[in-house]
DNA sequence: GCCAACGTTGGC
DNA sequence: GCCAACGTTGGC
């Protein structure tokens, strides 16, 4: 099956590459997420195997820091219906999920990060949904560009 | 901290 | 079903 590719946001404050890399066996579930079109990627798209982007939002500066790969399907995100979590919402129970989440484990940590800045500034990289519609927190990246990004990240670009 | 862009909500 | 009001995201 052909590997696909993505970016996934997070603020660092809240949940950085770092906080991922000191999880147990480095994975964690990708939770939280509150959006429609972002939640249809993670029920219908992602798959094990897929490779993802770890981007950091809200952050000097805000860019692409490492990579990770996709390690469990999407399931229901069972912080919905936890009302001390914190991103509840009632509408989404056991039996009639609304939100998912995928598992995701650290991969590649970059040795510099490849900031927003020069993402706008490649050519190659103009199209990128992160330049496009910068508010979704999950997008789909065409494997070119994930190697690009990937290749300055690693000091090669 | 500001605010533009975008998504969601709810009155009609 | 439209669209104004509101809330959130996230760069700057």
């Amino acid at each position: 099956m052909k590997t696909r590719y993505w970016l996934m946001k997070s603020e660092p404050s809240d949940y950085s590459f770092d906080d991922l890399k000191l999880e147990v066996d480095s994975t964690a579930e990708w939770d939280g997420v509150r959006n429609y079109q972002a939640r249809n990627l993670l029920r219908d798209e992602i798959k094990v195997g897929d490779r993802v982007i770890f981007y950091h939002s809200n952050s000097k500066p805000p860019g692409a820091v490492g990579t990770a790969v996709v390690v469990k399907n999407g399931y229901p995100d069972h912080t919905a219906w936890d009302p001390e979590s914190d991103h509840p919402d009632p509408r989404s129970s056991l039996e009639n999920p609304v939100w998912f989440m995928v598992d995701i484990k650290a991969d590649q940590t970059f040795q510099r990060v490849v900031s927003l800045r020069e993402i706008k500034a490649t050519a190659a990289l103009s199209d990128m949904v992160l330049v496009k519609n910068s508010r979704l927190s999950v997008q789909p990246v065409a494997s070119d560009e994930f190697n690009l990004i990937v290749s300055m990240g690693m000091g090669n670009g």
